[in-house]
DNA sequence: TATTGTTATACTCTATAACTATA
DNA sequence: TATAGTTATAGAGTATAACAATA
């Protein structure tokens, strides 16, 4: 159990920590805002899944989710293919364009920290993704009470599973 | 130096890391959004101090310290006195009204963290801190090129300090 | 009756640019 | 001419509520 200097300490660092997304976010280009992107990526690691999985994976509620969906999917980088099992679900899938979109915005990140992070260890960059993971944890489902996907359902989701195969690689345990 | 695979995630860390800032941006009074709070809590921290100083702080364009510094000092938590040195800036300082509201908003913030991350050591927290902390400072001064304090400037501001006495401990060496 | 998803509306935060007052 | 600060405007992100279609 933590002081309290400590955690008024933390509260700060994650109210300061917007300059570093902020910075980030600066990058990516003018037609691919952060949401665009947080739903690529999303897409990319996890493979096609519906609606309300990736609202709950974005961690926010199902009508941003919408919004930021309806976005790529102008773009043709994501395709929104009826679901056979439940005619009110959509299946969202990336499409050729938007896994080389996706790319584009992998190569842009990646650049961009190792240019800031130059000085980070592999260790030391490893140790800040782990606390940052188990904060997250730490703070579970914490959106706001209404419309929250609730266990029952979460845990039908996880089993219900991607409903094509995910070419990605998913190497990592992480929740999102 | 880290691999790509790790930027990858901790970009989606820090995308991701959203979702515990709207949670603890939840427990705000009605009247004093996340903006306001920032601004009390600085000034709580490193006392008086001009407007380019906070804007500095808060790791934000000036226009948006005012809009926020306005909104707090409507409410009477702050005055704004013109400095007698320069009549172009304002002097900061929180009043007593500021400071009781500053005191509800570490009770709330202290109170939610303690009861999210009571199962944290003390020593993790600290870990969490001093890597934000580490990260922050890596990205450096990371605002748009226009506006941004040069290093001239910053040293002068530094060696200028606040004009009034600091009342609040000044113990860390972080830069926010 | 409950759930999936969409849309309309409102609020917060931010940056850019134009403007004033002072240095 | 340059700097400190304000204001107007625009863009992004989010939540709530009302709604349509389907289970």
């Amino acid at each position: 159990m933590a002081e309290q200097t400590q955690y008024e300490e933390l509260a700060r660092q994650l109210s300061a920590i917007g300059a570093v997304k902020r910075d980030m976010a600066r990058i990516l280009p003018h037609d691919c805002p952060g949401g665009s992107a947080a739903v690529l990526t999303l897409l990319g690691r996890h493979g096609d899944m519906r609606m309300s999985r990736l609202a709950e994976l974005l961690a926010v509620d199902m009508s941003v989710t919408s919004r930021h969906v309806a976005h790529v999917a102008e773009r043709g980088w994501i395709d929104r293919s009826p679901d056979p099992a439940d005619k009110r679900s959509r299946i969202l899938r990336l499409t050729d364009a938007g896994r080389d979109r996706l790319d584009e915005l992998s190569r842009r990140t990646t650049e961009l920290l190792a240019h800031r992070l130059g000085d980070w260890t592999d260790d030391e960059v490893g140790q800040l993704i782990g606390l940052m993971t188990r904060l997250r944890e730490s703070f579970g489902d914490c959106r706001p009470a209404s419309r929250v996907t609730p266990p029952a359902l979460a845990a039908e989701a996880a089993a219900h599973g991607t409903h094509a195969a995910p070419v990605s690689t998913q190497t990592t345990r992480t929740p999102a």
